[in-house]
DNA sequence: ATAAAGATCATT
DNA sequence: ATGATCTTTATG
């Protein structure tokens, strides 16, 4: 079942970025479902976090979508090539999000390789921040959207994980201490989780 | 108006 | 380790 605004409003963001483990992000444009099982994801707490978008309470047209209602969509473009999907989490005003890292193939996944241009399932259909926006198909366009509410969603189907390990996120040196907090959490030895660089 | 950086990825 | 590629943001 599709997960609900009381899901996403946890004032605990970390404990959310864990909680998303096994669930499915769906999309479903132009009557093409595409879906894959979160495996990996990163948690940002906001203003008190350096590696934020919304750190110090920076408010711009881009991070505005992060002060939304938890269960909102939050994408954004970057390095001139690549949107990352992001879930936003807390109450209104409280710019937490956690963002998407990788998924495990679940459903459409012709449609995915198609989206991606490859020939077959490889390693790298989704495993990657940047990778499974493509394959499912999402823009920053779709940023502001409602998981609740648009073709955009995350569910629960019951799958169950096994432990969770955890790291420092990718990418966020730039944070100063903040970069070596571990919130970044993945599905213990699934091999859909990107690779660490 | 300009410049610099960036929650990445593929290739060497 | 480097190049591709361009939006967003800060600064003047």
């Amino acid at each position: 079942m599709k997960l609900d605004y009381s899901f996403y409003q946890n004032p605990d963001v970390e404990d959310v970025a864990q909680k998303l483990l096994g669930k499915v992000l769906v999309t479903q444009f132009n009557g093409i479902l595409t879906s894959g099982k979160i495996v990996e994801t990163e948690a940002y707490a906001g203003p008190q976090d350096k590696a934020s978008h919304a750190y110090n309470g920076r408010r711009t047209k881009r991070t505005e979508i992060m002060y939304r209602e938890g269960g909102t969509a939050y994408v954004y473009f970057i390095y001139g090539m690549y949107a990352l999907f992001n879930v936003v989490t807390n109450v209104k005003d409280i710019p937490h999000a956690v963002l998407i890292r990788a998924i495990e193939p679940v459903d459409g996944i012709e449609n995915m390789i198609r989206r991606r241009k490859l020939k077959d399932v490889k390693h790298n259909l989704c495993a990657g921040p940047g990778l499974l926006t493509q394959a499912l198909g999402i823009t920053t366009k779709h940023s502001g959207l409602s998981l609740i509410k648009s073709n955009i969603r995350i569910e629960d189907r019951n799958i169950k994980i096994s432990d969770i390990s955890s790291g420092p996120r990718i990418n966020v040196d730039y944070a100063g201490d903040d970069a070596l907090l571990h919130r970044r959490f993945w599905i213990k030895q699934n091999p859909w989780v990107s690779k660490a660089r």
